[in-house]
RNA sequence: GUCGGUGUAGCUCAGUGGUAGAGCACUUCCCUCAUAAAGAAGUUGUCGCAGGUUCGAUCCCUGCCACCGACACCA
């Protein structure tokens, strides 16, 4: 049966060039839509820019550029960053993009004033100048700011705020009924334990102090904050917003895919697509995302990725250096999906030698030519029935989102694989039992076709190659009986480093 | 401070009420089809510390220590 499955990554804020852990994330929802395409589904895969706020102004100009010339350098780099990875997403949006974002968001906005949860509201706090934000008494010392020293000044706002109250109860029943599913659990507690507490938040900020951004509709002194603006994305790419007086066939693709599958997020934005997207999504009675898949951080040498120390990993260098199957497969595997994972080059040249050049690639040049020097690269594949390969948990950690281990299943089959050879002696079978040698050799190019159709969605390239060896049209999971494999010896998919 | 998590072989981590496992690394053996790859065997641990429950705890309970995360209108 065909489903939608409908696939977001939180949209990377362009204050700085995308980092390792957006083409981690990147790469899981690759994985996932590549998967899903693969069962034959029917995919959309969104990622996305934000552009908008006071930190895009203020690196702006210290790069002395416009907050939309950084904008469109860094979404320029997302979309190189994309290509590099071979990413198969379907789209990707821009928070400054006017004709398709903006009136999606102002008609969403709308939507919730008519349902009567925006409301102003004066807030008055202390606002640090240098901060250019407001501070909480907890965060002073001594009354002073720790960062700069200075005092902050008592500022009264008038902004709007969302009435979050009214809809935390229902999205925390949604929750725990699991019709917004949380992964992983650990993730689930800990939203749960936060609704209770939750207050109203601010939608906007006036625009003397927050220019950069989209204007709150009929009130042109107000700029709306994040929360309005970004989250919308996930409806803005699909159409929303763009119906209104024009045919319905224009909104079909929001039809099509709304509620999303899967919003696929890091650790820090629980909060916001766990509680204040499904809320704001209840007021402006849009059904909500089906899950909210969290995964963690990179470390680098075990120790967090700071400018400061100078030890951020940029992911075009790793490309560069070691090519983007290379990448794919070190943070796929490397980084549990759900937890906070470490970056290390070391690491990654082990993975590599390891896995790569001593697992998958030796054996796939092993059986190759074995098949090529004695039966002339051709065998007609006919099933053995005295073979049979375990069943696996490939598919169940795929839904589970545990990547690392449905990629750690495939490399079970390549351990297998490996051992059947040496226990077989296929070489010395070639001379003295024929029939036992086309039998091993039809178990075993049976594997590799298995284990190249497992790693598409991860190493779509790795198993075009593959199957480009072994004439593999790689059309389905199965082996059509007397299919005709042509092995031809390529130069070896991962030649060892050193 | 509140809530939650983690602490198991050199490293990364699984795991169970009956005194522990995997992968990598290391050692030895073996093979030669293959990318000095593969395969086999093996070494390594007071299962954070101190109590308690139990016939028996690494796994249950309590306290402590260490580290981490969430609780901030940070974008």
């Amino acid at each position: 049966m065909t489903n939608k499955f409908y696939i977001t990554t939180a949209i990377l804020y362009t204050n700085g060039p995308p980092h390792i852990g957006f083409a981690l994330e990147l790469l899981q929802a690759d994985v996932l839509a590549r998967y899903n395409r693969l069962i034959g589904n029917d995919v959309w895969f969104l990622t996305g820019t934000d552009e908008h706020g006071t930190t895009v102004v203020r690196a702006a100009e210290k790069n002395k550029k416009t907050p939309q010339q950084l904008a469109d350098q860094v979404a320029g780099q997302v979309i190189d960053l994309a290509k590099k990875l071979n990413i198969s997403n379907d789209d990707l949006i821009r928070t400054s993009d006017k004709a398709r974002h903006w009136p999606a968001v102002v008609k969403f906005w709308n939507k919730l004033v008519e349902s009567g949860d925006l409301y102003k509201k004066k807030y008055s706090g202390l606002y640090c100048v240098g901060h250019e934000s407001f501070m909480k008494k907890s965060d002073l010392v001594n009354g002073v700011c720790p960062l700069h020293k200075t005092e902050p000044e008592k500022v009264e706002e008038e902004n709007w705020f969302f009435k979050l109250t009214k809809y935390k109860k229902d999205v925390k029943r949604k929750i725990e009924a699991g019709e917004l599913k949380i992964v992983p659990e650990s993730r689930l507690q800990e939203i749960l334990n936060l609704i209770d507490d939750a207050e109203d938040v601010s939608f906007s900020r006036p625009s003397s102090s927050l220019k950069w951004g989209i204007p709150v509709p009929d009130d042109p002194d107000q700029t709306m904050y994040v929360w309005a603006d970004a989250l919308t994305n996930y409806i803005s790419a699909l159409g929303y917003g763009q119906d209104d007086a024009k045919s319905k066939i224009k909104n079909s693709k929001f039809d099509r895919f709304w509620p999303a599958d899967i919003h696929l997020i890091g650790k820090d934005i629980l909060r916001f697509h766990a509680l204040y997207w499904p809320a704001m999504l209840l007021s402006a009675g849009l059904p909500l995302p089906k899950a909210i898949n969290v995964h963690g951080f990179i470390t680098v040498e075990g120790e967090k990725m700071s400018k400061t120390i100078g030890n951020v990993i940029d992911p075009f260098v790793v490309i560069e250096k070691y090519g983007s199957e290379t990448t794919r497969y070190f943070l796929l595997r490397e980084i549990p999906s759900t937890e906070d994972g470490d970056f290390s080059y070391k690491k990654l040249e082990e993975r590599y030698n390891g896995d790569l050049a001593n697992g998958l690639g030796n054996l796939v040049q092993r059986v190759a030519t074995l098949v090529e020097n004695n039966l002339g690269g051709e065998l007609i594949y006919r099933r053995i029935t005295n073979y049979e390969l375990r069943i696996m948990n490939y598919e169940k950690a795929i839904q589970e989102f545990r990547l690392h281990d449905a990629l750690g299943e495939v490399w079970k089959v390549i351990v297998e694989a490996n051992k059947y050879v040496d226990g077989r002696k296929p070489w010395v079978e070639a001379q003295e039992s024929p029939e036992r040698f086309l039998e091993t050799m039809t178990v075993l190019v049976g594997l590799i076709h298995h284990i190249a159709w497992l790693l598409q969605p991860f190493l779509p390239e790795t198993a075009q190659k593959i199957a480009e060896v072994f004439g593999d049209d790689l059309l389905s999971k199965g082996i059509p009986e007397n299919y005709k494999f042509i092995i031809k010896k390529g130069a070896g998919l991962f030649p060892r480093l050193k």
